[in-house]
DNA sequence: AGCGTTGCAGCAAGCGCTTTCTATGTACTC
DNA sequence: GAGTACATAGAAAGCGCTTGCTGCAACGCT
């Protein structure tokens, strides 16, 4: 059998309201009152049933954090923040907060089950990291679970992510659009004409924004882009080695690689090598992220910095309460453009 | 107002009981009465409340995850395959499971309150990942702790982590000693004599353990070393930086550098680099754990591969209880050396 | 002295579910 | 056709905690 609250108020000689109030410290309480409980606490090493605590506040210490890919660094790091913000042990906030993370893969099912599970859990609050998938039915279900979550009381962050209108979830988004434009605009002022492109996943917010600022800098400056140009993929650096050897295939006469994230631009590199191509004297590659790994590939790869980890600490403020929605619940986070030796001018041809 | 299991009761015209028993499919119901109450539950938008159903039932659907660092790709890729194993949504097995990521920073007060609170939500399994600290007052807490668990009905499954005897754990632990002797002995096989080795912090088992193994290959091969050749950091790109720069500071004619983990090596690649080495002609490296980036270094890292998303599905089925533990409760995972371009003869000096 | 305050502690009513036990109708068996 | 077994549904007793309300001293005020 288990210690209960019971056992403890018996102990200490107090009823059990007293052994709530003491510890969870919101009600006034003698301090010799309280000083023989938490030795009681103490001495039967009781431990407090959640599930009951939740049902009968109905409240529950529950953050939730949705990731696409937890081995991906980019969603790590995000997490990572997030939780160190939530609290969760180690928080300054006193309640002690579980911060859980998800790992929906990237599933459509999986992300509204998640949800799901979490409003089942009651959760305190709930964080949506990375980009969102562009299908409208499963964009619909999400928005009106959100919703609902939103009612019951949760909190909800996007971050990363594009903004929910009407759900009354506040949205940290980055700015993908922007840093992709400025990435090709350094190419293209470098010199470059033939850039090829790696996007992500096709029904990705994420890839679709960067993949429109890269084609909004070559409108600004006029390149007509060749339809060849552009290769889908996933973000990994597989993907992005496949991907470029099918785009030198296509056009060898490509001077630059832009890749949808720094894994990719990754696999780009291990491809133009392997085709016998120096980086950046016959060919640049860029990325995007900038996460740890990128400043160390040889040679270290130009790309957009996003702060994840400052973002995931602002999410995760927000979600807890500590920190104020930004004006109209939504807030842009741009990124930095890195430029380091994977891209320089263009070989002349 | 929420909707309750009352409501859907009332609306399907059965009793409570009915309703709970549809839904958990664990007691014969007649289909037509199924049908009624799942058409019900659906018209409400029924969410069950999982603290009350927990608090009843007295098990939870939680299963716990621990890692010491959540941005670190080692602890992802685990963490991503024992969530894979061990449902959350997507999983077979009917009952859905909320597998929850807990990320300690490796910090032993994080490590130990996280356990509490998985303990207070009376998780169904807690998966333990990672090297442990070698404090041995926080080791016998973590031992209590774990055993406490455990007699709550909690499964405990140890994963990369030494066993903890006596506490009725099961472990799955990584063979650190044996990969780091393999990897030290294939570089005295190429003709190296002077290594520096770079070693993570003091007081982790992983640590130790690796350590011991390059010094055992050292001793097997009458290599005396020289105390100047290990430097302790942490487990990141930055401190194999700084410790290649110090180790070269002490002894420039080492001819390898092994490093703690690839992250390490990576940064001790990036330093020899900048103080004007080749790599392997004049300086071989060596990292561990295979991460995904490892073979995209130039050139590719020597390192000695740890089935990390093997390991972590299968203590994801034992946490599930859908595998049967090793016998004893104790079972050794081996690495696999794998030699790539970052090892080579050394330099006929 | 009388009365309103204030500070602490206890009572007891749930929170929303699960599950044992009981009740009822139906299908067999001989 | 009586007796037994089976299948299905309901009543009700909690699970362990929180919290509104009540109770009761001790205190200060006029």
């Amino acid at each position: 059998m288990t210690v209960t609250l019971a056992d403890v108020a018996a102990r200490a000689q107090v009823s059990p309201a007293t052994v709530s109030r003491v510890l969870n410290g919101n009600y006034p309480v003698a301090a010799s009152t309280r000083e023989r409980v938490l030795k009681a606490v103490d001495e039967l090493d009781y431990v407090l049933n959640g599930p009951a605590s939740a049902l009968a506040a109905a409240t529950s210490d529950l953050v939730g954090i949705l990731v696409n890919d937890i081995a991906d660094p980019f969603f790590g790091i995000m997490a990572s923040a997030i939780q160190a913000e939530i609290g969760g042990p180690g928080g300054r906030a006193g309640g002690e907060r579980l911060a859980v993370v998800c790992n929906t893969g990237g599933s459509p099912e999986r992300e509204l089950t998640y949800l799901t599970l979490l409003q089942r859990q009651r959760a305190a609050a709930v964080v949506l990291t990375g980009g969102a998938i562009e299908d409208p039915v499963h964009q619909a279900a999400m928005d009106a679970k959100v919703r609902k979550l939103i009612d019951a009381g949760t909190r909800v962050v996007l971050c990363g992510r594009p903004p929910a209108p009407d759900t009354g979830a506040i949205a940290l988004t980055f700015d993908n659009r922007g840093g992709g434009q400025e990435l090709t605009e350094h190419l293209i002022g470098l010199g470059h004409r033939r850039l090829g492109y790696i996007a992500g996943p096709q029904e990705r917010t994420t890839t679709r924004h960067r993949l429109e600022g890269h084609r909004a800098a070559l409108a600004a400056h006029g390149i007509e882009e060749d339809p060849r140009w552009t290769v889908h993929g996933r973000y990994d650096r597989r993907s992005g080695y496949e991907a470029t050897l099918e785009l030198l295939r296509r056009d060898p006469s490509l001077t630059a690689v832009v890749a949808a994230n720094d894994s990719v631009a990754l696999g780009a590199c291990a491809a133009l090598r392997d085709s016998g191509l120096r980086i950046p004297e016959d060919v640049s590659v860029a990325g995007f992220d900038d996460l740890p790994f990128s400043i160390d590939a040889v040679p270290s790869l130009t790309t957009v910095r996003l702060p994840l980890a400052e973002a995931g600490a602002r999410a995760g403020r927000v979600a807890m309460g500590r920190e104020e929605a930004p004006p109209g619940g939504i807030a842009s986070v741009r990124g930095e453009l890195m430029v380091r030796g994977s891209s320089g001018v263009p070989r002349t041809s």
